[in-house]
DNA sequence: CCCTGATTCGC
DNA sequence: GCGAATCAGG
């Protein structure tokens, strides 16, 4: 495979939106990360703010300090919309999930979902969550993409939603 | 062990 | 210029 110019262009954007070499590698098809790092050093773009950083750590957005977590006791249910644009249209989507106490969820303000490390098809391996999110029609579908322990195909929070027991049956118990 | 980017150096 | 091997780190 040879730089072309579409091929440098596309990691450029993919870089600077800080996307790490091997997710870079992975979308550009035929490439290493090595090489992918090499190039980056070629064109002399600007490296990562940390060194030996993981995750994209550069572009993870941070998190505002949590809020207090309201001592509820009893199950609940909340309501959230996520908004994003499809060409010209809004799209609104409504997820309902199911709350029991301690979930691992922000329900402060606007980030409520965990992030995701939007990874392509050929991006995911043994251990990441390959929980899909969006229209596999759609250029925006992506996996979740986060660490999914002990060969699990699903990561903590996407397993909950995956495995998560009937209302039912969890009221038997 | 999994991952990250940085550097080196033979090609 | 390229990128595998290696290094250094979380």
């Amino acid at each position: 495979m040879n730089w072309t110019d579409e091929r440098v262009e596309k990691l450029k954007k993919l870089w600077s939106e800080g996307l790490s070499a091997s997710q870079i590698a992975a979308q550009l098809g035929g490439v290493s990360r090595n090489a992918v790092i090499g190039k980056v050093h070629r064109l002399s773009l600007p490296g990562r703010a940390k060194a030996g950083g993981s995750t994209a750590a550069a572009a993870r957005p941070k998190r505002a300090t949590s809020a207090p977590r309201a001592p509820n006791y009893a199950a609940r249910s909340v309501t959230r919309t996520v908004t994003r644009t499809a060409g010209a249209t809004a799209l609104k989507e409504e997820l309902a999930v199911d709350l029991t106490i301690d979930q691992e969820l922000q329900i402060d303000r606007n980030i409520v979902l965990p992030m995701s490390r939007r990874l392509e098809l050929t991006e995911l391996t043994e251990r990441t969550c390959k929980w899909p999110i969006g229209d596999p029609l759609k250029e925006e579908f992506h996996f979740c993409g986060n660490d999914s322990p002990e060969a699990s195909p699903y990561c903590t929070f996407h397993a909950r939603l995956a495995y998560q027991p009937s209302a039912e049956r969890r009221r038997m118990r």
